[in-house]
Formats: structure tokens, C-alpha cells, sequence
DNA sequence: GTCTATAGAGAGATAGAC
DNA sequence: GTCTATCTCTCTATAGAC
């Protein structure tokens, strides 16, 4: 009885803030100082957990957001036997959560891989690793799905780029058409991927 | 014969080097004296020429790039008559490119985009005039070149999604892979909207 | 219009009491 | 492990000589 666990845990809450300032603001604009007020941890606890400083937090950050969002993927697919229907299904619960967060919240990496992707080679590497699990994960599955194996990749890079190329135009345009326009998009190039007649 | 011109004026330089910075690093990362540094201007002529400071600055970047990515589009497009000519170029070009700087140059308005959509109203609005700049003028070429009228909009955006998702994926992944398969997705896309098949 | 010095605020990071 | 005080550095922005 020494654990009344009504909060997460110091450090968790740590990450949990980093990641939501990281994912609105990027990298840069957040400060350490506005992530510990964030969190309601000590300033000096952040440090007590990530010896590494602000970039160390990051690199964390992108690996739990990347381990999250493949899991959300799990989650959702698990739900649809349809390959197509399991591609509309995230677009359109990506559209809902990006609308009902105020266009703040949408891809976890998107928005600081911008930022390191030419400055910060550890960042850099922590959000390529991201995409990576995403798109190995996704390739596969539309490979089980019927996709030809050496079609699969980079169909998965397409629809991935759908989704953040949407997200991006959402959040700045504040709208969700293009969301609903990506869906439509991937669930096209899927079907021709799935059908006889889009291989000619 | 005032006029030398070996090198742009200062306000130019300041403006292109603030352009280069703002895409690689991002807004917040990039600091007032390092644009100076850049452009080989005093530090005290940027708030000469921008009295607004660094959201006056951003803002004209973002203007100022929008502008030119859209005149840039204006000329790939002018050297093809056949749509889906048109827009493979345009990615190849933007792969090339992105290539070309080592993953470094992608969009103009991205990066800065993805900070600032929550963050910063002014810049936010300034990066949405770019993007819908660029979606008005995409949609009404597709529109012309036989797509419905009523799908062009869709369309149009899906294309912007697919080039800017796979501007961050090459980026961040260091390889143009993304950006041939944004290219081979938009292809089949626009050719299932400007084919009667598509409509089924 | 150019350039330097500096103000004032805030950043990341550290030391050390508790 | 928690929390505060503070160090040093850099930031945006301004003042004012030239």
C-alpha cells in the first residue's frame, strides 16, 4: 500500500508534457523550464532523469511518440479485416483527433523531425527510426494484404506521406478536407495496388 | 552608374539568407544574429528594414517563398502539355533538389509551418496564404486539364499532401525513395481522375 | 543607412541544501 | 529523489554614434 498511484510518476509525467510541447511548438521553442511547469515536476528533477539534457529528453520523446503512434496503428487495424477499411479508419480517426485537439495535436515526429532533420543528427536519427518502424509495419501488412512485394514499400511511403502531408496542411489551414482528401487518395492507390488492372 | 550590383542590396541579402535559415532549422531555432551573420549584413539593419523584427521577417519569408515556389511550379508546368507530365517533373525536380542540398532544401514554408500553426497566428496565416496560394492554382490547372470540377479541390490537395509528406520522409530518412513514390501516387491518381473509369 | 554596444529577458545547465 | 538558487550563455530588441 506505499503506491496510491493517482499520477503518473515524475518522470512519466516529464515525457508526457515534453512530448505534447515538442509535438505543438517543435523542439527549439520549448524550454526546459516551460516542460517542468508543464509536467509539475522540479525543474531539477528533468535533469535528475535525463542526465543528457534537452536533447536526450528528446530523443526520448520521439522513440516513445513512434512506439505509441505504431501502436495506435495496431490498435485500429486489429478493429477492420478490410485492408481499405483499415487505412480510411486512420485517416479518419486522424482528422477526428486532429480537429477535436484545436489542430494542435497530430503527428508526434512530424514537427521536430522538421526542425533536426539538418542540425541534430542523434534527433534526426530517433525520428528516422520512427518512420522507419511505421513504414517496415505498413509495408508488411499490405504485403499479407494482397500488394506485391516489391510494390509494398513504397506504397507504405505514400500513404505515409499522405498522412503527414495532411496533417501539416490541416493544422496550417485549419481544415480537416485535406485529411479527408489523403483518405480518399491512399484508399485509391490501395485498391489499385490490390487490383489486376493497376498493374498494367 | 551609380549602381554597381555586384550583390544583391541588403535587404535582399538579409531576406534570402533568413529564407535558406528559417527552412533548414526552423523559426525558433534560427536567431536574429545568425540571419546577419548569413546575409553579411550589420545586425542592426535587419530592425532597420524590419521593424517588426523577427515575426515582420518571417513573415515576408513566408510570403516571399510561397511567391516563389509558385512562379517555380509556373515554369515546370510550362515546359509540358500533358498534365501527368507536368506534375511527374515537378516531383523529379523536387526530388533532384532535395538531393542536390544533401536532404536539406525542401519546401519554403514547411518547417516554419509546422511550428508555428499553433503557436503563432500571424505566421500561421502567412503559411496558409502560401499553401492555399499554391492549392488554387494547382486545382484550377487540374480543372483545366479535364479533372471535375467538383473533385479538382480533393485533388489538388492530396498531390500538396503527398509532396509535402514527402519532403519531411526524404529529409528525415536521407533518401529520395519518398519522393519517387509521391511522384508514382500522384501519377496514378491523377490519371484515375482524368480517366472515366475513375468515376465508377 | 551602417554599425557597435548593451539592455533586459530567457535559455540550458549545474550545485548543493534538504 | 526533490527543490531552489544561480551560473553562463544567447536571445530579441534598442540606443545612439557615425
Amino acid at each position: 500500500m506505499t503506491v496510491t498511484a493517482e499520477q503518473p510518476a515524475t518522470r512519466e509525467r516529464i515525457t508526457i508534457a515534453a512530448a505534447e510541447l515538442f509535438r505543438r511548438q517543435g523542439y527549439a521553442a520549448t524550454g526546459m523550464k516551460q516542460i517542468a511547469a508543464a509536467a509539475d515536476a522540479p525543474f531539477g528533477s528533468i535533469y535528475h532523469f535525463f542526465p543528457g539534457g534537452k536533447e536526450q529528453l528528446g530523443a526520448e520523446v520521439l522513440e516513445t511518440g513512434g512506439a505509441f503512434f505504431l501502436a495506435l496503428y495496431r490498435a485500429i487495424t486489429a478493429e477492420h479485416d478490410d485492408p481499405r477499411a483499415r487505412v480510411r479508419a486512420f485517416f479518419d480517426g486522424a482528422g477526428a483527433t486532429v480537429e477535436a485537439t484545436g489542430f494542435a495535436d497530430a503527428c508526434p515526429i512530424a514537427t521536430v523531425a522538421g526542425e533536426v532533420a539538418s542540425t541534430n543528427e542523434p534527433l534526426r536519427i530517433a525520428a528516422a527510426n520512427a518512420f522507419g518502424s511505421w513504414l517496415t509495419a505498413l509495408a508488411a501488412d499490405l504485403e499479407e494484404a494482397g500488394v506485391k512485394a516489391d510494390e509494398a514499400p513504397a506504397l507504405a511511403q505514400a500513404i505515409l506521406a499522405l498522412l503527414e502531408g495532411a496533417f501539416l496542411l490541416c493544422r496550417t489551414l485549419r481544415t480537416t478536407a485535406p485529411m479527408d482528401a489523403a483518405r480518399d487518395a491512399a484508399d485509391i492507390l490501395l485498391r489499385a495496388a490490390l487490383s489486376p488492372l493497376g498493374t498494367a
